[in-house]
DNA sequence: TACCAAACGAGACCGAGTGTCACTATCGGC
DNA sequence: GCCGATAGTGACACTCGGTCTCGTTTGGTA
């Protein structure tokens, strides 16, 4: 099998076990996106993925949790590097601003590949309601981590709202964002992606002031 | 609406049909809570709770579209009275601050046995990550269909963020509202629940402006 | 080389959810 | 009250995702 460039899956450093591990790993997903938007997620039954990448089905629940997981595989790199961000460096200044910035930190920080393999599964998830289901849940997981890390870094009450409110509000800027960026099929790279996000983030105040003409 | 001791499923104005469907439905429902509550969401099979009831699982699955949902048909009748409202009045004024009121009217308009049936479905969510998935998701798609609602009464863009927004701020501001009532075993009932749901939103604008401590 | 631990494959098993079909009960028209 | 159309029901076979067990292989280590 041929990567073309390095991953970290061809990571020498890795001990050849971990290595294989994330082999396998990348190529379930890969075969999983492929197959899926070929014939459809539900189509495609387990049996049939694992048996066209020659493992198991042990193999396979012990790469990932469920189906759905391996066709989420590039939304799930997404919030994890977000995630990794809001842990890895200080807070200053507007909290909003901070997570837009970390968010903004963790797509850069994606691999090259990301871009193709995210529209791909964005288009999927449109077409599977097991997906979105599964998306919906993880990202309110997502949401709550952030909140408690906030809650926890600015001593907060842990049911504090207003770190709440933030985390939905950035995630809630994503999906837009991301939406329009998918549907022009990622036009303009990860720059348009990002100025799309700024663009939903700076619209943000004037939401909580929005009324109905009389 | 008052049912007094009545309820929906005694109707004498609805045809005979209907009113065995609705006391199929709401028997399933009670039996459910009632046994998911002693042993379990997990332990309870489809198979036993559809035994104990004496009807079909074809007759189960007629009346609920998924196990998940039978055990959280109390949290689907919040959201459904809210979307109602939604719908059933006109929007004035400050949107955030009608929404609020749309949440509010719907939880006066629930049927009285409602408080305790979501105090124990609540409990129920947090011991069971299906029910979890299934509840976020479900939240999810009320909110896009209240910002959807809401975008099309004033004439916004279909992904306008705006509507989006605030729609996610008034499920978080319930969310929050409603842990902290479970949490205290419904002291106060509804006026409690709904003075929590007003402070939160009273404390949303404050939200934007967290700043971290330098 | 020898040993240990970790990953793997095979396959039995469970339970949710679907589809079919014959049966039964309700409803509306007469 | 009778009767045909129709909707709801039960029984049952089937698919498929997910768990568990256990014997085997493979990479790390001394």
């Amino acid at each position: 099998m041929l990567y073309g460039m390095t991953s970290p899956a061809d990571d020498r450093s890795l001990p050849l076990r971990d290595r294989k591990r994330l082999r396998t790993r990348r190529t379930l997903a890969e075969t999983a996106l492929r197959l899926f938007t070929a014939h459809g997620f539900d189509a495609v039954t387990l049996d049939r993925l694992v048996d066209e990448v020659e493992v198991s089905k042990s193999t396979f629940f012990r790469a990932f949790p469920a189906k759905e997981a391996v066709a989420v595989e590039a939304e799930t790199e997404l919030w994890r590097a977000y995630l990794d961000q809001l842990r890895g460096r200080d807070l200053s200044g507007n909290v909003l601003d901070a997570l837009h910035t970390r968010l903004t930190g963790a797509v850069e920080a994606l691999d090259p590949g990301w871009d193709e393999r995210y529209r791909a599964t964005r288009r999927l998830v449109l077409t599977a309601p097991a997906l979105l289901a599964y998306v919906d849940h993880h990202r309110t997981g997502v949401e709550d981590e952030a909140a408690a890390h906030l809650a926890d870094r600015l001593g907060l009450d842990a049911d504090d709202l207003r770190p709440r409110v933030l985390a939905r509000i950035t995630t809630t800027c994503w999906s837009v964002a991301a939406r329009a960026w998918v549907r022009d099929d990622g036009r303009g790279g990860r720059a348009a992606l990002l100025n799309a996000l700024a663009d939903a983030h700076r619209s943000v105040p004037a939401s909580l002031a929005l009324t109905a003409g009389r």
